[in-house]
DNA sequence: GCTACTATGAAAATAAGT
DNA sequence: ACTTATTTTCATAGTAGC
């Protein structure tokens, strides 16, 4: 029995989940003992599992999930005598539960005695038997909102210690290493051990770092022979999969991607050898990467080409040739009016040194192009959508607002980019592909396959936001597609049972694509830069879980 | 409720200098 | 090689007005 225990953190009710290839079995008989079966086959014993039924009802197998979870963390229970399986991975989770769940604290009898204490006092004593730091439950709890389960808080606690553990600079420090308790499970003992095993060839802590220039396996505009790479064998498809991310991620946040997402090395590029502005991405992927080919026509690639209007306003002292990244905000106003004033102080001649600076400065900022003498303003909307190498007015109407757009098309791909990573597909599908896209954004995936002239036989798409959902649904239906697009507002709706269903009625997919949130990794981000564990940025573990689900469900096929 | 607008640094990579 | 300076960054919170 091979069994992924899965462990990530989100202030949302989550479960950690579990899943392995010997439950299949699910034939005949009623639901419930369909459900058990399954439960059972997790790992669970029998008996907590009809338990756990009973309290939270068959419907709901996420709760009956958190039940068990709940289960295992209060008491030694049975559940902890593996199966007497030949697979050692399981084995290092089993036997780690049984040390840890050893000492002596119940959960439920904490309830009993403490009941006078406020439920929030009572959580963090809780944690603190259980061999937290009460610094760190208070921290969960923080984060967590009130009300969380144990198994949500200490899942939390968990991933943000992996983190920690991750980056070389903290192991370094004499802060006493976190006890990691029983979630030092096979997964984080496999994904640790190898992420060891790298630095110890490099000498000292090695962590990831951004190439210069940023081309990653190699761009269309410059010329470089295609390098040979190699994938980690648990790498390999299907699916193929790709996931993307902000580069200037807070540190240690690619090394624990990268060894979630089978240690396979990002490929990180610049959005600038492209387009006329930049964009500096992180991509994880196990497509080939010989014989690429980019979107045609090629998108302008400077500002005077992407923008001619503005060449007749843009003085010769603004060397900018390339736009910065297109984020999802602009400048304001005022601060273009103040530019303007600062600018007119000075009609004879170029402004003096200083001026130019600050105003170079700010245009670096915010992206202002040139639109009339001494005038500044930020981009369009379709001016954004252009360089982005959208359709125009693909995020236009709908009833969808302005500030809205700007947000949706800064958080989005560039396609010409994505494109030609993407390319390789064409090849290979010939037929189409079928393609599992989590935030899904406005549809910057799907946009790429299809300007590459790959059909979309199948989409299912992951997006929060109705606005984009809205987006990518009415390019569907412009752009004719002949496909089937099924849309999900939450990566939560897609669990095992649902994916498996998905598969075998979509017959599997060829790629998983997707970009997880970055608020809470990118350096705009002035209030919650949280790094990989934030609120949204905690998000990729989803990823992981469908991607690594998606993985087993197949090869089961 | 929605929408537009504005003020709000820090972390880390890169460039430049010694 | 080391230090210092410069550059860049898929954003949030609060407010005002409708």
């Amino acid at each position: 029995m091979y069994i992924c225990l899965f462990i990530h953190s989100n202030h949302t009710p989550r479960c950690v989940y579990l899943h392995c290839e010997a439950n299949s079995n699910t034939g005949s008989g009623t639901s419930q003992s369909k459900l058990i079966l399954h439960f059972v086959g997790m790992g669970f014993p029998e008996k907590l599992v009809a338990q756990a039924i009973e309290e939270n009802g068959e419907g709901n197998s996420e709760s009956i999930l958190e039940t068990l979870l709940t289960y295992s963390v209060l008491e030694n229970s049975p559940q902890q005598q593996k199966p007497s399986d030949s697979d050692h991975s399981s084995s290092d989770y089993y036997e780690n539960f049984d040390d840890d769940l050893s000492d002596s604290y119940s959960w439920s009898e904490d309830e009993e005695s403490t009941d006078s204490l406020p439920i929030k006092d009572k959580t963090v004593l809780a944690l603190a038997k259980m061999g937290y730091t009460t610094d760190e439950a208070s921290i969960a709890m923080e984060r967590c909102g009130p009300g969380s389960s144990i198994a949500e808080l200490t899942d939390f606690i968990c991933a943000a210690q992996m983190a920690k553990a991750a980056d070389p600079f903290l192991l370094d420090e004499e802060k006493p290493k976190p006890k990691r308790k029983f979630f030092e499970n096979e997964l984080w003992k496999r994904k640790r051990h190898r992420g060891c095993d790298r630095r110890m060839t490099f000498e000292d802590g090695e962590t990831i770092r951004l190439p210069n220039p940023m081309i990653g396996y190699g761009v269309p505009t410059e010329l470089c022979p295609t390098p040979y790479r190699s994938l980690p064998e648990g790498a390999m498809g299907p699916p193929y999969f790709y996931y993307e991310n902000v580069a200037l991620a807070p540190k240690g946040v690619w090394d624990t991607i990268k060894r979630f997402l089978y240690d396979v090395e990002p490929e990180f590029v610049d959005s600038k050898y492209f387009c006329a502005a930049a964009r500096k991405r992180g991509y994880v992927h196990n497509l080939p990467i010989n014989n690429r080919f980019p979107l045609l026509p090629l998108p302008p690639r400077t500002i005077h080409e992407a923008l001619p209007l503005s060449r007749r306003w843009w003085p010769s002292w603004d060397t900018r040739t390339k736009l910065n990244c297109l984020q999802t905000c602009i400048g304001s106003a005022k601060l273009t009016e103040r530019i303007r004033k600062a600018l007119e102080d000075h009609q004879e001649g170029e402004p003096p040194l200083h001026v130019q600076k600050y105003v170079l400065d700010e245009c670096r900022k915010w992206n202002l192009v040139w639109v009339g003498r001494n005038k500044l303003a930020p981009l369009e909307c379709d001016e954004v959508e252009m360089l982005l190498g959208f359709p125009k007015n693909h995020t236009r109407g709908g009833g969808i607002s302005r500030t809205d757009r700007y947000k949706s098309l800064g958080n989005s791909f560039q396609v010409d980019t994505v494109a030609y990573h993407l390319s390789v597909l064409r090849d290979l599908f010939p037929g189409g592909v079928k393609l599992l896209s989590l935030f899904s954004g406005i549809g910057g995936a799907e946009v790429a396959l299809h300007r590459l002239g790959i059909p979309l036989k199948t989409v299912v798409s992951v997006e929060k936001s109705e606005v984009n959902r809205n987006i990518v649904r009415s390019w569907w239906e412009q752009t004719n597609q002949k496909g089937n697009l099924i849309d999900f507002n939450d990566v939560q709706e897609l669990d095992g049972d649902r994916l498996e269903q998905l598969i075998h009625s979509v017959g599997g997919f060829d790629i998983v694509i997707g970009g997880s949130p970055c608020n809470n990794l990118a350096g705009s981000n002035r209030h919650h830069r949280d790094g990989l564990e934030g609120k949204e940025s905690s998000l990729f573990y989803d990823y992981f879980r469908i991607l690594d689900l998606v993985k087993c469900i197949m090869a089961k096929r």
